[in-house]
DNA sequence: TCGTCTGATGTAACTAGTTACATGATCAAT
DNA sequence: ATTGATCATGTAACTAGTTACATCAGACGA
């Protein structure tokens, strides 16, 4: 059975009608407009209460011009990387007086524009976006509705857009100079495509040529099989191997139970550092070293620079926001003792 | 500087003024209805390029009183079994033209009903929250509003809202036999508090009772910390226990660590069986074996439940899902030697 | 007693679209 | 030539609120 009843939503004429008065004072009433006969004002909420009343937002929105509702264009939400970040992000533009709507992209720039218009149309007064690099459909897109938009994931502070994130080639290069410090000397550098990633680009991008080190780089969707894979066959080809950076704890985790499987000894063969720092990767055996990223700082800033854009109309500057690395047990000192 | 102009948008009547037009043409041309002459319609395309003119999302709610916008209520999007339930919803939500506005709960139901009433306020036209446990005051806002809402995360087929997930009680059910099946007959049930979660309150009453095994209960915070110490505290006063039952991976991998740490083999001393199969839990030492719930599926099915509940005025019926175990090497049976 | 001030309330014009109905033009058939 | 049908387009009334301005009543002072 289809509960609901279609008879059409009660309106302010309505509440009016039934207390008696006109749908100025029922406005005046429900906005909490001072002027009004406490005893008016009574006769009006019963009335609205008798009638379950409920203001339409669409009307209010039209009135107003404001929807309190922003959009996040994230990959996806199935990666702890992006829900730490949005969780923190809802909490803190809930707090501003926001809503957020959230759109998945696949990491894919074409649906990434086609879901950011979705959001327009329906009314979002500010975009979210993950890293720098859009479709020009897309710029075209936010210039022509003049929609304020934040870049997070990425700082960079001469982009055209507000960037609200860490220095991806500085992460990298954290996780470059442990291993460098350590003594590692030949290193593979695993990451996911950098084609249509410029996070994974840009951290490509800031250890290429970067201090002495030979690096060997590999790139494989990712996924723990495809990263274990490749890692395989590379240290196959490259046995004087003897450390893997990878650009991800997934990939890390990858390449880490790989190595494994094949009686590579993690760190006393081999070192593994990877980049984020995701939840399991305190709970591998060994624990897994990696660079941390402050996703929830990251949203708490965001949320707090896109709400001020939207209230006060005043562009924010750049925010950059600093990894650390989280020291375990999966590198070690080329050449030490075995465990 | 404040980039944006605030020059009021143009609307419709400057479109048809432009293109020397009335507004109900402008309309037509807009939305694709025939009946408009091939150079009119040119004319007004124009007109509304020139003006870089967007129709009103507000404007068309009012009328069509459609915003396809839906709500999901979710304790924390900082939870793999969340996020992903999410990632899917979203998915699913968007080919069938629904855009999805998240908002988080911390568990709290009062947070609940205020974040509810939000979210309706904004217009969404339907609703998904997590589990079955509601505040009366919410119960009341979902009566008055009249809006569908769908529960997740738990199955009941006499619930009064649509259920769609598994069943908990069988869930832990399936845990406890397999561990009952491994000869063990003393076990610890760590279990995150009860009272406002009703998920766990039902795995609790799925295990309380069941077959002869001697049971002993003990909730802590869910959190790897204080599930490890809890545990300790537990083993220390009943030293026969040979297994942990615990109702999330989050405790089970706690309880692993903490166990580890003071030399108990697992799953030579100690057997340990999860709840959820995180992704981390695949890759602790020994691998955890878990009760993996089909949340993705989950979430697909609750957003084609809601969506037809809203596009057809049919109230779906109840959808449940079924956990399997991820039969991994934290567990073992009772007796058989070490490793 | 009249004018003025104030406070409560109503009227109607806005916000920006959609759409039923009216109008007028064109063309074909009688 | 007149009628009727058809098509393109316009007019105005809707959707549901907010709000500037008008109005009216009662209080108070001159």
């Amino acid at each position: 059975m289809g509960s609901r009843q279609h008879k059409t939503r009660s309106n302010m004429r309505d509440v009016a009608d039934k207390a008696g008065v006109s749908v100025a004072t029922v406005s005046r009433v429900l906005n909490g407009t001072d002027g009004v006969t406490e005893a008016t004002r009574q006769r009006v909420e019963k009335a609205a209460e008798d009638l379950s009343f409920v203001p339409s937002p669409a009307a209010r929105a039209i009135n107003s011009g404001r929807t309190h509702m922003v959009g996040a264009l994230v990959p996806t939400l199935d990666h702890a990387i992006f829900s730490r970040y949005i969780d923190a992000l809802e909490l803190e533009l809930v707090n501003r007086g926001f809503s957020l709507v959230v759109a998945t992209t696949g990491g894919d720039l074409s649906r990434e524009t086609a879901r950011a218009e979705n959001l327009l149309d329906l009314g979002v007064e500010g975009l979210f976006v993950s890293g720098i690099t859009h479709s020009p459909d897309f710029d075209a897109l936010i210039k022509r509705r003049d929609v304020p938009v934040v870049a997070t994931s990425y700082f960079q502070d001469d982009n055209s857009l507000p960037t609200v994130g860490y220095d991806n080639a500085k992460v990298a290069r954290m996780a470059l100079t442990h291993l460098r410090d350590l003594g590692h000397n030949n290193i593979a550098v695993v990451s996911g495509f950098s084609e249509n990633n410029d996070r994974t680009a840009a951290r490509l991008e800031g250890i290429r040529n970067h201090g002495q080190a030979n690096l060997i780089f590999l790139q494989t969707d990712i996924a723990h099989e495809a990263a274990g894979a490749s890692a395989i066959a590379l240290l196959n080809d490259h046995p004087a191997l003897t450390a893997f950076l990878c650009l991800s704890d997934i990939l890390a985790q990858g390449v880490l139970f790989r190595l494994q499987s094949r009686g590579v000894q993690v760190p006393g063969d081999i070192s593994i550092i990877g980049i984020d720092d995701l939840p399991g990767s305190a709970s591998t055996a060994p624990p897994l070293t990696s660079v941390r990223l402050p996703v929830a700082q990251m949203g708490r800033h965001a949320a707090a620079a896109l709400a001020g854009w939207i209230e006060d109309d005043v562009k924010p500057g750049h925010h950059e926001l600093f990894g650390t690395i989280s020291l375990r047990q999966s590198t070690r000192r080329v050449g030490s003792d075995r465990q």
